[in-house]
DNA sequence: AAAGTTTGTTGATTTTTGTCAATAAAAAAA
DNA sequence: TTTTTTTATTGACAAAAATCAACAAACTTT
């Protein structure tokens, strides 16, 4: 498990991990395993832990007044889960994260975190470009979300992470872009207009 | 103006600043006036710079295919305008920002920006702050994008920043929210629905 | 002041998407 | 295996929002 999550460091961060600090990275994180449907987070809840998926799959989604989920989140192998808010913050979540498939994580905890990143470089650089990256991702999804229809949102997604499509069933992809399953079905039957 | 970068920076990143560090940090900070539609970044361009606003009001938009504008950003005293992804990878930018009043900056660029935060400490943990801020509002925004409905965005903007409607025409408002102006005058003359 | 531009509203109509319902195939559980 | 649950499709209809168009008020600019 470990070694997936030293390999991701370092080919995130582009710095070499001496013995020391792999030391401190296998001393830092917690292996946990989480079955399908199982929660790492739910609503009202602060979030404890930010996890590195090693294999599964895991979505973040929130839950309306009606009872409906929106899908806010996926994550599969060598990303990340967690509610960066309440993560930081230390404030309840408004979001549930749970296990899709059945999922090895490695977990860690925030006060780890900052020990880790005042002791190991590149995991301060590491979380620095995740943060960046998020950024970026996110700022695309708004502008896709906002600017484009129903089926120039599947297209994006097909284009940008397609890796997403085999994993999760429609009705969860649906959610994920904003729309509801019918429609969802009926793109993907007509065949995309430009 | 600098004196307002100061205070931001020490509010914001807690931390107070000695007189070499503010020197550093004049030396860094190019000032600059952007005339009304004057741009600070045009699509295709790299973006050199991100600018803390002093004063005025810019907007970050794409335009598509049909040569509509959708606004992705809107930014006005004490926020920091800039295409985060074209500076970091320094890569061509898919956006164009703008001033909407004239507006007074001061603009660092990456070098600048890699230097600063070496030498003084704030400055790094304020660009963190910044980062995880920014992602956790972007993620608020793609799950008011995908849940909502139009009055329900612009209630929720209504209550987030309500600073933003008073500087910016309808248009432009009705564009960040994902929405056609006609459909926000309609929302906003029928009074919120629950 | 006159002319032009930007902004905001309203109405009529069309398009897109959501909702509800029925059904069937596929997958998981018993 | 049989039964139940999940997933996907399709149709009819309703609702939400976009589009097109006209118009007027509020500005800039000349």
């Amino acid at each position: 498990m470990y070694e997936q999550l030293i390999k991701y460091i370092e080919q995130n961060s582009a710095v070499h991990l001496n013995k020391d600090e792999i030391e401190i990275i296998y001393n830092n994180f917690i292996p946990k395993k989480f079955r399908r449907r199982q929660f790492l987070l739910q609503e009202g809840e602060v979030c404890k832990y930010v996890a590195f998926i090693v294999k599964g799959a895991m979505r973040q989604y929130s839950i309306d007044e009606k009872g409906k989920e929106h899908i806010v989140g996926l994550c599969i192998e060598n990303w990340w889960a967690g509610d960066r808010e309440s993560f930081t913050k230390e404030t309840p979540s408004g979001y549930f994260i749970d296990a899709w498939e059945n999922t090895d994580v490695l977990m860690i905890s925030k006060n780890n975190l900052v020990n880790l990143a005042k002791s190991v470089p590149a995991a301060a650089e590491l979380s620095k470009i995740l943060d960046e990256r998020q950024a970026i991702a996110l700022l695309r999804r708004v502008n896709s979300a906002i600017s484009y229809s129903a089926d120039q949102r599947l297209a994006e997604l097909e284009k940008t992470y397609p890796e997403f499509l085999p994993r999760f069933p429609q009705h969860i992809i649906a959610s994920y872009l904003g729309m509801t399953k019918e429609t969802l079905s009926r793109i993907r039957s007509t065949g995309l207009k430009k």
